[in-house]
DNA sequence: TGAAATGTTGGGGCG
DNA sequence: ACGCCCCAACATTTC
């Protein structure tokens, strides 16, 4: 029996962990380590606000781990130097690692994967991210999967036969001698600037902020998510995004408590109905099976027709995409979810499509502004989804919604929030407007307050305008 | 995981 | 009583 590095990434628990399951199994001895290397994920590295949800995760688990007996000790610099020196300062037999899907993380990690082996350590990857790997699916010819419904239907069959999550992990021996590790200010992952009061007043990162979410949502919002998982007012979705980016939570844990849940509501003569949410996680899945077998679309569209399309240039399109990065568009709906996003990085899904839609097609803006945009500000940004997330909107993506579906934003506000409530919370200028003007103001006959100007782009002829430009490609290239 | 244009139907006011 | 028109309220089609 020897002594194993465990090497923590986006896996910050010690449930459901078979890395370091497999550590505490086959070892005598257990290190965690955490190696803060932004630079190997470039140009991706986590935006600020992910950044200040990682400080505070990695502040969970350290507490949790040293309460278990092996405290998380954290490095910087190059992940595969950082390793080796570790293995040589323990005298490590094996290092293990829970597995990421970014294609600058897959090829650092096979990279080291096989240096470590040539050194003649154990070096070993395991699931803990997914419920299927991206590699599993394949269309009927060999091809991955490039409709959701299909890919659902095959992935969503096998969810029956997924194996139970694995216990915690409650005791673990440490090494002899602990490395020197960095305190986790050292990292420098918290902003200089005090703007995260909007996140500590919304957040608990880390395992157990995940499993209080996780049961608030069982108690109070399951029953009716079908019915208002669409309303940005309401509290009918889960928020347990940020949590599953940073694997504080397994959706094959999410998908065995709702089972739980059913099973219940099951036996209380209710209708249980988790299959909605748990085809949520069918769309994270598939975002991480387009990831991995499209790499590319990070930056590029998928649809390579519109490498063509008219798009905007930087040059006209600065003020307008500072406006909407502001929430200063002039359309309450649009500037509702882009504070909400900037106040607690976060916006409900809802709204998401919404600005999106009004960023690629009112504005004509390229997506990948808006995808940056996100990745900066958002806690649960995370490449696959946000990247689908925005070729789905734009229209360029697999599976995408066709382009010439314009979201008004107008007619979306009135259906998702006719009462105004999430209107008039984050856009505390118009609350005194009455619902009905609220959804469009500047149609009102009523004074609109001063500090809230006309929308920047007429919605109509926006809409004309994007249309066409759609038309353009599609002619040019006959589009899929 | 649309919106707008166009088509259809049926009730009611009215001459 | 009847035809005519208007116009909601849906349904269908098109982009």
């Amino acid at each position: 029996m020897t002594a194993a590095i465990v090497w923590f990434r986006r896996d910050l628990r010690l449930a459901d962990n078979p890395a370091l399951r497999h550590a505490l199994e086959h070892h005598e001895r257990v290190l965690p380590v955490y190696i803060h290397a932004p630079d190997e994920e470039a140009p991706w590295a986590p935006g600020a606000a992910a950044r200040w949800w990682l400080h505070h995760s990695l502040e969970a688990l350290s507490i949790a781990m040293a309460r278990a007996g092996a405290p998380l000790l954290l490095r910087q610099g190059a992940s595969l130097h950082q390793l080796r020196e570790l293995a040589r300062t323990v005298d490590a037999s094996a290092v293990y690692w829970n597995r990421l899907y970014e294609p600058a993380s897959i090829a650092r990690d096979q990279a080291i994967k096989q240096s470590l082996r040539e050194d003649g350590l154990i070096a070993e990857s395991f699931n803990a991210a997914l419920l299927a790997e991206p590699w599993q699916l394949k269309t009927g010819n060999g091809d991955p999967c490039r409709v959701f419904t299909p890919y659902w239907r095959n992935a969503g069959a096998r969810l029956p036969q997924h194996p139970p999550p694995l216990p915690a992990v409650r005791k673990l021996s440490p090494v002899a001698a602990a490395p020197q590790g960095l305190p986790l200010k050292a990292l420098g992952l918290l902003p200089d600037i005090r703007w995260d009061g909007g996140l500590r007043e919304t957040w608990v990162p880390g395992e157990a902020g995940a499993w209080k979410r996780l049961e608030q949502y069982c108690d109070d919002a399951a029953a009716h998510y079908k019915e208002k998982r669409d309303l940005p007012a309401v509290e009918a979705t889960s928020r347990l995004s940020p949590h599953l980016h940073f694997g504080e939570i397994s959706p094959g844990q999410i998908v065995a408590r709702l089972r739980r849940l059913a099973a219940e509501d099951t036996r209380h003569g209710v209708v249980a109905n988790t299959d909605h949410y748990i085809r949520e996680l069918g769309w994270r899945e598939f975002a991480h099976h387009l990831l991995y077998h499209y790499p590319h679309t990070p930056l590029q569209p998928l649809n390579p027709k519109f490498a063509a399309f008219p798009w905007r240039k930087p040059r006209d399109y600065a003020a307008d995409l500072r406006a909407w990065q502001r929430g200063r568009t002039g359309v309450p709906i649009v500037d509702a979810g882009m504070r909400q996003l900037w106040h607690t990085g976060w916006m409900h899904n809802r709204v998401r499509m919404i600005v999106a839609s009004f960023l690629t097609k009112n504005l004509l803006i390229p997506w990948q502004e808006g995808a940056r945009w996100f990745w900066d500000t958002l806690v649960d940004a995370d490449l696959a989804n946000n990247t689908q997330g925005w070729q789905w909107t734009a229209g360029c993506g697999a599976d995408a919604a066709p382009y010439f579906r314009v979201f008004n934003p107008v007619l979306q506000s009135g259906k998702f929030d006719s009462r105004g409530i999430y209107l008039r919370r984050w856009v505390p200028e118009l609350a005194q407007l009455p619902d009905a003007a609220l959804h469009a103001p500047w149609l009102a006959k009523i004074a609109v307050p001063a500090p809230y100007d006309a929308p920047i782009v007429e919605l109509a002829g926006s809409r004309e305008r994007a249309l066409l430009a759609y038309a353009d490609i599609k002619n040019a290239g006959g589009l899929a």
